[in-house]
DNA sequence: ATAAGTCCCGTATCATAGTACGGGATCAAG
DNA sequence: CTTGATCCCGTACTATGATACGGGACTTAT
């Protein structure tokens, strides 16, 4: 059983971070022992879970919505969300692509003309 | 000349979104006649590259600081600023792709297993 | 010249994901 | 049995990037 500093050490996050996730009922307000809040294991499951889902892109609304699939048996609403999210990530993935090529062009750009203007300060026109 | 309306138009965002960058020192507060504020192509250019720069993944207060490499003279600067949001870009896409790789594996699972706990649901387990 | 449409300004609100604060309760060690 | 750490709770505040609102001034078209 652990407490909730305990928990938070753990998970690798806050104490008010915990009760963050609480407030927003993405992890459950345990049973009291004498005023203390108790936490177990499958507690600091969950908060894994949250974090590497959150790594993945889901928002908390999101993932609210993943752990409400009722103890993982809902493989059809999964799946959709999984790859809706996989999607959004391609797009992301491309998105940052896009601007890695252009930001290096004009670092490169600005190396090469060292005198005059320099070209990052007057357009990212791709 | 153009009014707010206008250079909103052209920039493609909000009226509201152009206020918000002069309070916030990104685009300048112009020259007032009769009571309207007047733009001209240098704020509409302006304007551009602060979208185009958040494109590149810069926050605002990056863009602030590169319109105030003085008209593009700080060439060492630029290049420092650029370098270091590249890095950044490189990171992030890392950090996406794996992400992305993580979650395609956990979906596949979840698809073969259509029986019992869903994958998703049970771990980001990378 | 009057009505509709813009513009002015300050202030408030939103979404996301937390972080901080204050005052009281409880727990663990000496 | 006191002291210090940790916990409780509600509320407020932070950062980022906007978006909305209200009431008055100004412009444009008829």
């Amino acid at each position: 059983m652990l407490t909730i500093g305990k928990l938070a050490e753990a998970g690798g996050v806050g104490v008010e971070t915990i009760r963050f996730y609480q407030r927003k009922e993405l992890l459950p307000v345990p049973v009291r022992d004498g005023g203390i809040r108790r936490y177990d294991q499958e507690d600091l499951r969950r908060l894994r879970f949250i974090r590497k889902a959150q790594q993945a892109g889901f928002t908390l609304e999101e993932i609210k919505e993943l752990i409400e699939l009722d103890s993982g048996h809902d493989h059809d609403r999964a799946q959709h969300m999984a790859k809706k999210r996989l999607a959004k990530l391609e797009e992301q993935i491309a998105e940052l692509q896009r601007a890695r090529a252009s930001l290096q062009r004009l670092a490169e750009a600005c190396a090469k003309d060292q005198s005059g203007a320099c070209p990052i300060l007057f357009a990212f026109d791709d």
